[in-house]
RNA sequence: GGAGGGCUCGCCUAGUGGCCGAUGGCGGCGGUCUUGAAAACCGCUAUGGGGGCAACCUCAUCGUGGGUUCGAAUCCCACGCCCUCCGCCA
């Protein structure tokens, strides 16, 4: 959500990010609603000064008076009511506009419509050359009793599995390394509600557009969630921050529910797309300062490829374009980890800057040391997330006789084990 | 699931229909005093919207949403959350 003043004094930056980011949204009707509520508002306010005005007189008027008021306001209250049902309906009009406004994002996101258009801005490491044909992770983890698709199936529909023996380990290893990692670098470490209202889902800007993706639980008029972002952000909805709190910095762990409607009959097969999986999140809320901003997003991204180079993922930072990063996203890097069986980089972790656009809609906030109050800014990333990142380690470092070293820095969650 | 109690300005608290955007204390900030500090004393200390160049004016908000009333923190209804007890349960 962007400052209705900026939308006021900017309609044409507004109207050219709706454009490059491929959004439908009409501005000129926002900033006519943003106008006619105001007007309303002036009149409600009137209206409602001299009914309270009114009802002072009244509490001195005698009876003979009071009956003489009593007639005399029946045509105001009317009219009251009326304009503030006005109020009220070009209120959730324009509230719904306000929803859909997008952050605009940086100057060096390359434009175009979708990720088609983004561009790859650094790699590390080379993909693995196998003296043996490698199996694809499904067919490994099969061979090695490492997982259930079928029978999943059966319990929990499409896209369901099922982790067995040492995967289970080797999934946990991922989430307490990365744990530990960030434990590290001085981020609070979180385990959040995946079962949600939608208070929550609102303010991180899941809702209202991403509906179709979310699950929903009406008998309780709760969701669940898709990130561990939509808790921690909700976590501070409606707090006036002290300045010397931030930046806030988690580290979440949550189970992650994705009904992926959009993607019906896309990778299908294994790991790589699940409805529900399990991630640890990066998360920032920091001053409303683009250069700290900018500091952070280099440090979430930073963390997550400590993990990948850790565990020897070949990867590719991507720049995003505006098509591809979303609504309220400023700028947006995913990382993209390098799979074999597809012999190519898929996305595992993906890094987001939306300055103050989700502060504003989750109504967080922070005062100053001058004692202004301001929005912070937020930044998110993924850290770990399985059992894509799981699929991609067994696949990388597997051996010819379908076994799979353990990256160091997992062994220690492995009993020491290198190799499973 | 059942029974009861509660939700007021950072925290605690006063307030049962108009004098209440709201009392008092604590905390915080500024000042006086002091070599410094403490104590004491004085002052300030919610957020959002609208109007105005500004000083400032105005409206809204006492968990949320409705209702009653000329007028609601106060009365009524629904919902949310918290606490206590019983039952159930990982």
């Amino acid at each position: 959500m962007l400052d209705k003043r900026f939308i006021r004094e900017n309609p044409d930056a507004v109207r050219q990010a709706v454009r490059v980011k491929g959004l439908d949204l009409d501005v000129d009707e926002l900033l006519r609603l943003d106008q006619e509520h105001r007007k309303l508002q002036f009149e409600v306010d009137q209206a409602q000064s001299r009914r309270r005005s009114f009802a002072k007189e009244f509490a001195r008027a005698d009876e003979e008076r009071r009956a003489q008021l009593r007639a005399e306001h029946a045509e105001f209250d009317q009219r009251l009511k009326e304009l503030r049902e006005q109020l009220a309906s070009t209120g959730e009009r324009l509230t719904n506009l306000m929803l859909q406004t997008p952050m605009i994002p940086w100057d060096g996101a390359p434009v175009g419509p979708d990720e088609s258009a983004n561009v790859v801005i650094r790699s590390w490491g080379e993909p693995p050359t196998f003296d043996f044909t490698p199996l694809d992770h499904v067919d490994l983890a099969e061979k090695r009793g490492w997982a259930e698709f079928a029978r999943a199936r059966r319990v929990a529909g499409e896209r369901a599995y099922v982790l067995c023996g040492e995967a289970v380990l080797l999934e946990r290893a991922l989430h307490s390394y990365a744990l530990a990692v960030l434990g590290a670098r001085g981020f609070q470490l979180m385990s959040v509600p995946a079962l949600v209202k939608e208070a929550p889902l609102v303010g991180t800007g899941m809702l209202p557009k991403g509906r179709a993706e979310i699950y929903e639980i009406p008998a309780d008029d709760a969701y669940l969630a898709g990130t561990a972002e939509v808790s921690l952000v909700g976590l501070h909805s409606g707090e006036i921050l002290d300045a010397g709190r931030l930046p806030i910095r988690y580290a979440g762990i949550s189970p992650c529910f994705r009904r992926e409607i959009g993607s019906a009959s896309r990778d299908v097969r294994g790991l790589l797309r699940v409805h529900q999986f399990e991630k640890v999140e990066q998360f920032v809320i920091c001053a409303a300062d683009q250069a700290e901003s900018d500091r952070w997003h280099a440090e979430l991204l930073g963390a997550a490829e400590e993990i990948l180079q850790a565990l020897g993922l070949a990867y590719q930072v991507v720049e995003c374009a505006t098509g591809d990063m979303g609504v309220g996203k400023y700028r947006m890097n995913d990382i993209n980890t390098w799979f074999p069986s597809l012999g190519m980089y898929r996305e595992t972790h993906s890094c987001s800057s939306l300055r103050d656009w989700q502060a504003r809609r989750a109504n967080v906030r922070y005062r100053d040391a001058d004692g202004t109050i301001r929005f912070p800014f937020t930044l998110n990333n993924t850290a770990v997330a399985t059992p894509r990142l799981l699929a991609a380690l067994i696949e990388n470092l597997q051996t010819a006789d379908h076994r799979v070293r353990v990256p160091e820095v997992l062994r220690p969650y492995l009993g020491g084990r290198d190799l499973l």
